[in-house]
RNA sequence: GGGCCGGUAGCUCAGUCCGGCAGAGCGUCUGGCUUUUAACCAGACGGUCGCGUGUUCAAAUCGCGCCCGGCCCGCCA
């Protein structure tokens, strides 16, 4: 990873590169972009989480070979964010990419245990614009009580009451969210409170390790940040203050006993090593916090903290997640990529002396070509989205490749829900495709899909959305069945499952107001105006209807015939029985759509009686 | 300014690792389903593969230079 490298002819590096043996492929995120160079082409995995899963097994072999690691012991995926306000569909990242690893390995024959911390011991920087509560209702900041949320400003987000009152606190109420976005999508997590794991004493040890080792943390740490200086005081801690509450900067003193540790050149089993007898603590002074362009004014407090009263600051406190909860594997956005990524392996590797876990850099993506923005109202929850689309779909979207920036667009969501159904029949084999889309379908649908039916029916989403005009559950069926989408012979379990995407589809037409967006306008009858020979037209129409015409294709017949007579264009007539049923100037294939009505109804309507 | 990732049809994206005729779906257009709309069937239209250059018999693919977008190099995650 040096830079001198740079130098050496390129036949050196390039062996370098291809050792295999711990060195920059395994560590660098973006290698599922370059491949890793050691098989060639037996190496190539149609799905990223098999050459992601391939790096992780290289590692727990090499650590197990070395005495590092335990066999028995479960492979660790984290991931995590911080509970700061509303997760959004972005953050699902960090739950699914991780997942997919996961299901890749335990596939493999391994155990594998996926964690994703809360961080909620960060302090609150500034207020959000909008929260969410626990049933998925966005919230502007107005509706709660912002000033008691700016008056914690400074606190960490466990220490803040929660603003919906409905959990134990700020960081726990967004922490509950995560938790329910991660059972919405059926992904199994443990999910921890970095807060309690600094409270259970699960960081004490390394926590005190960086405080007793806190020059070779702040000399690397400096290499990374201009703002530490390599011979100043920087300390890696910041204590919670006793007095006012808020995360302060300002360490005055360390007390660690340092004969507690001796071996700390033994590098196997890092907690064994770094057991302590006596309590350590800092002593520090309440001092102002920088907060981007604002300022949180410290109380002035001078006092003392354990290490369980406090935290490390991000730099560390994620390499020493990684340590304390023996992480193997974890995926992260391209923000930090260049940022705590590189210098979180320094601080694992000269620092901890621990070997850092496999990386993985994935994009960002967009919300209707926007970036996520909660201040701009651009944000989705999970729960939102799965409102509009089944879950499996959402999982399909995160099957794909990581490393590409993409839309997540809720307009055009039909898009993706067709890809994904025509993903679903490559795998059944019911439609071709070509060699790499059937590979990609046989490899991951499975992963995606828990239980792979091939007599599951979908309707596609947007015919779908078409049934959505009517609430009657016997209607959408008998539409679906004589539009020829639901098979004659179809089990009852596949016909209710492929309905209930009517109720996806339907809040998606009405979400976006698209054209799909129609209702049968059943109370009342839509204002109108037709010219004459429309209306005599309409009338002729009804007494077809009121002589018994209801065969589907009959009565469309007629609405074109009874058109034609009338010298009426058939686009209007169409138009003018659009108005009177739906208020719009377009909607379903008319004839079908009326033939499936009650007669009194629809013969009213066509007077336009009622 | 330096580093990194991305850029392929109107849209959403495969293909780039490993060079071999530029692909799919959707959309659009035309026709069909004995009479526009969703669906279905057939066909058509649609591309300087961001730009330039080098290597090669051959470049979307490999090298170099550049352009555009995003991220990082302050804080925070």
């Amino acid at each position: 990873m040096s830079a001198d490298d740079a130098t050496a002819d390129p036949g050196a590096d390039a062996a370098a590169d291809s050792s295999g043996e711990g060195g920059a492929a395994e560590t660098n995120p973006y290698t599922l972009q370059r491949g890793d160079g050691e098989g060639g082409a037996d190496d190539h995995h149609v799905f990223w989480a098999d050459a992601v899963a391939d790096r992780v097994e290289t590692r727990i072999e090499r650590r197990i070979e070395s005495g590092e690691r335990d066999p028995d012991d479960p492979i660790v995926i984290k991931g995590g964010i911080s509970p700061s306000g509303v997760p959004h569909l972005g953050n699902v990242n960090e739950l699914m990419r991780g997942y997919f690893v996961a299901a890749v390995l335990r596939e493999r024959g391994h155990e594998v245990r996926q964690v994703f911390t809360a961080d909620d011991r960060d302090p609150l920087r500034k207020l959000p614009r909008t929260l969410a509560d626990l049933d998925g209702n966005l919230v502007d900041l107005g509706e709660v009580n912002a000033g008691a949320l700016g008056r914690n400003l400074g606190h960490p987000y466990t220490d803040i009451p929660d603003p919906f009152g409905c959990c134990d606190s700020y960081g726990d109420h967004f922490a509950t969210i995560i938790a329910q976005s991660a059972d919405a999508m059926d992904i199994p997590i443990d999910l921890l409170s970095n807060t309690a794991l600094y409270e259970d004493g699960t960081f004490e040890a390394v926590t005190r390790y960086l405080l007793e080792h806190r020059d070779r943390a702040r000399e690397v740490l400096s290499d990374y940040q201009d703002s530490v200086d390599a011979d100043g005081d920087y300390v890696p801690f910041n204590p919670i203050c006793a007095n006012c509450g808020k995360l302060t900067e300002t360490v005055t003193s360390v007390d660690v006993d340092s004969e507690a540790r001796s071996a700390s050149n033994s590098r196997a089993g890092s907690e064994a090593t770094r057991e302590t007898t006596t309590a350590a603590t800092v002593d520090y002074e309440c001092t102002d916090l920088e907060a981007g362009e604002q300022t949180i004014e410290g109380c002035g407090h001078e006092g003392t903290a354990t290490l369980r009263e406090g935290k490390l600051p991000w730099r560390f406190e994620w390499p020493a997640q990684w340590e304390a909860l023996d992480v193997d594997f974890e995926p992260f956005g391209k923000d930090h990529a260049e940022g705590s990524w590189p210098s979180g392996e320094d601080i694992a590797r000269t620092v901890l002396e621990n070997e850092p876990p496999v990386p993985m850099v994935y994009e960002w993506f967009t919300l209707d070509g926007e970036p996520f923005s909660s201040s701009e109202g651009n944000v989705a929850l999970v729960s939102e989205v799965l409102e509009l689309i089944e879950p499996e779909v959402l999982r399909y979207f995160f099957a794909k490749d990581p490393s590409k920036a993409r839309d997540f667009s809720i307009e055009r969501l039909d898009q993706l829900v067709d890809e994904f159904d025509r993903f679903e029949r490559i795998y059944f084999g019911e439609i071709d495709a070509s060699e790499d889309e059937k590979r990609f379908a046989e490899r991951v649908y499975p992963l995606v899909v828990s239980e792979p039916d091939p007599d599951r029916i979908r309707l596609s989403y947007t015919f779908a959305a078409v049934l959505g005009m009517t609430e009657e559950p016997s209607i959408r069926e008998e539409i679906a069945r004589t539009e020829g989408h639901i098979p004659d012979d179809a089990p009852e379990w596949a016909v209710d499952a492929a309905l209930d995407r009517v109720e996806h589809a339907q809040a998606w037409a009405r979400r976006t107001g698209n054209e799909f967006d129609y209702e049968l306008k059943r109370a009342a009858i839509p204002a109108h105006d037709f010219d004459d020979a429309t209306g005599a037209a309409l009338d002729d129409l009804a007494d077809f209807v009121a002589d018994g015409g209801d065969d589907p294709e009959e009565l469309q017949g007629e609405i074109y015939e009874t058109a034609k007579r009338h010298d009426v264009p058939v686009g209007d007539f169409f138009a003018a029985g659009y108005r009177l049923f739906f208020d719009d100037e377009q909607g379903p294939k008319l004839g079908q759509f009326l033939a499936k009505l009650d007669r009194d109804f629809v013969v009213d309507r066509l007077r336009r009686e009622r």
